[in-house]
DNA sequence: ATTTACAGGACCGGTTCGGTCCCTTATCGT
DNA sequence: ACGATAAGGGACCGAACCGGTCCTGTAAAT
């Protein structure tokens, strides 16, 4: 269901952590407890999340996790990329000769380009975005993005 | 890494050919054997996208699928959908209660949001687009559809 | 020197997904 | 009417992936 996994959403509610709390580093440990995540996966979580280059991290007693740049300067994609990869739908946008017939295939280029709408529509979302969150759909207004979000077809979930 | 699974990506592969193909039924059989799919795959596909009436089906000797509308009016989104579920990046933006903490998350909305984007952008995407496969890069341009496609940070593929 | 806390990797268990097969039902052709 | 054809629906298995945990090493502060 084009999904993401359930790591990605915790890192990301992380990364929302961190942008909201204060400067000074922060202990995954004591992430873990605010956030209320088990510490094991927040430990791993804020690893690759440093290794990535979206935080930096302090060593020793005292040491923790802070935002490697501002809140403003970090964007959706980048945060997914960090903790699952390239945003690929299909597997052929990212290995070259993966699909047995490529030569025959008709829908690789479409692919891409529909890959390249979902990443740009992400890229437009940045964590500050997110972080704040002071008041009921304060948020970031995507229309006002340029996301038109008119005539969506909410689809009706199957009431299953 | 917001994969779909690859069955949905043979899904759509089926919707073009059907679109490509003539008016009449086409057997699951013969489908299976000019995409180069394996048939109990196509089979299982067809049936799906027959249940949830993107495709019409005729059963008997002569019988097969068809396209219950004209490719102008198939999304990439209810295709999607058609073989994989609504879409939903995560849990939280379908089941109400999913989230052990769900009065405690500040991401919540903003997912919505997010989900809404992603699906927009799908939707501007019609089967047609993804058929109409004459020129290279003929297909439909997302600049043109209003998706702005500057500046894409075009992810460098790892050379993995 | 000791304690704290990140770094990195190895390691399982469960769930989901890809893929196949079976039997039933309906339509066409002889 | 009968048989062949082809979809409808569901059961089933193996494999890959993912979520989750733990252990050992290394750096920094007191």
């Amino acid at each position: 269901m084009i999904r993401l996994g359930r790591l990605t959403d915790y890192g990301i509610v992380l990364m929302v952590h961190l942008a909201g709390a204060g400067e000074g580093p922060h202990a995954a440990r004591d992430i873990a407890a605010e956030t209320q995540l088990p510490l094991p996966a927040v430990s791993k979580l804020l690893k690759s999340l440093a290794r990535q280059g979206l935080l930096a991290s302090s060593r020793g007693a005292k040491g923790g996790y802070r935002l490697a740049r501002p809140a403003e300067q970090i964007t959706v994609p980048e945060m997914i990329t960090a903790l699952e990869g390239p945003i690929a739908l299909t597997d052929c946008n990212l290995h070259e000769g993966a699909c047995s017939q490529e030569p025959r295939c008709h829908v690789r280029t479409p692919w891409q380009r529909i890959n390249r709408a979902v990443h740009d529509a992400l890229s437009r979302i940045r964590l500050a975005d997110l972080a704040s969150q002071n008041g009921p759909g304060t948020i970031v207004s995507l229309a006002s993005l340029g996301v038109d979000t008119t005539g969506i077809d909410t689809r009706p979930r199957p009431s299953t």
